[in-house]
DNA sequence: TATAATAAAGGTCAAAGAAAGTCAAATAAA
DNA sequence: TTTATTTGACTTTCTTTGACCTTTATTATA
């Protein structure tokens, strides 16, 4: 029983394509899969934020739009990441999403992001004071740095 | 009277049957063996643990499931890491020799030695109570035995 | 033409619903 | 008696829905 949102956010991916960007109705996406126009606003939050490499633009009124784009910033985008999102706790599933999207910008190898995720799990971090998440955004931030600046090192 | 958990537990094995994972539902599975939703919970953790092979991953809220995954240690060599030096705290200098020597014996690629041991110096797993120690070789525990079970799966 | 009303978007937020998780008490088995 | 199992109340997380809000464009009117 896949949930709605998940059919929508496959949806939205498999129209944006290969394109950097795509335009989308709310209300006829909301009328299309028989919801809430609020959820949509539900999926774009959910998926379609920057820890996953998407920015969204919209516009109301007659003729009003949602506007998706895929971010790639790669040297500001690591900067910002570093400060904002790996600066405060994470969870384990935005931590791969994050992972996921670093290596779509060539930030990471596969195979880092990979090792990284098992490196990260809750079960890994579990520890008797509830800190996972805390624990969690600095073994990234710290890891990404030395792997970025190892790949710079080695130019 | 053979115990409902054992009963639990083979009708999990056999719908796993050979397959390295296989999705549950919690509340289907307590109807169907008409027992509390948290006896599913009990089974998983008595029987399906790490220590007897398996991962569980889960995922809450409407759509929500429980997941189980297989692992096989094929090495002797990891399962006797993993049970001694790993169960115990390890310093990040004893880590990252354990990492070597796992990296000789093939068990990692030198890239994902490289990559853990950036995910746990003292500085990424600074923790308000002592217990970097402890963090590590959980983190390497699990990780190690994610990684060695992942490429066995893409055999 | 300038302005006011209306329509046509999209946004927010909180409540309800749908799972799974935790933990401790009660019970059963060894 | 000790250990393992079973149960249920309570919690947390994620999803879905709906009522109400804000912004923008279009249309009607003075």
């Amino acid at each position: 029983m896949s949930k709605v949102s998940d059919t929508i956010e496959d949806f939205i991916l498999s129209t944006l394509g290969n394109s950097p960007n795509v335009n989308l109705s709310r209300n006829d996406l909301a009328q299309f899969f028989g919801c809430a126009p609020s959820q949509i606003n539900y999926v774009l939050t959910t998926r379609f934020n920057l820890n996953r490499g998407f920015v969204v633009e919209s516009q109301r009124g007659g003729g009003g739009y949602i506007r998706l784009v895929k971010i790639n910033l790669t040297s500001d985008y690591l900067k910002q990441i570093l400060d904002t999102t790996l600066s405060n706790p994470i969870s384990y599933k935005d931590a791969c999403f994050l992972l996921d999207s670093l290596c779509q910008k060539k930030i990471l190898t596969p195979q880092e992001a990979r090792t990284l995720s098992f490196a990260i799990t809750d079960k890994a971090l579990s520890s008797p004071i509830k800190m996972e998440d805390k624990m969690r955004a600095n073994i990234l931030k710290n890891a990404i740095i030395s792997i970025t600046n190892n790949k710079e090192n080695r130019k």
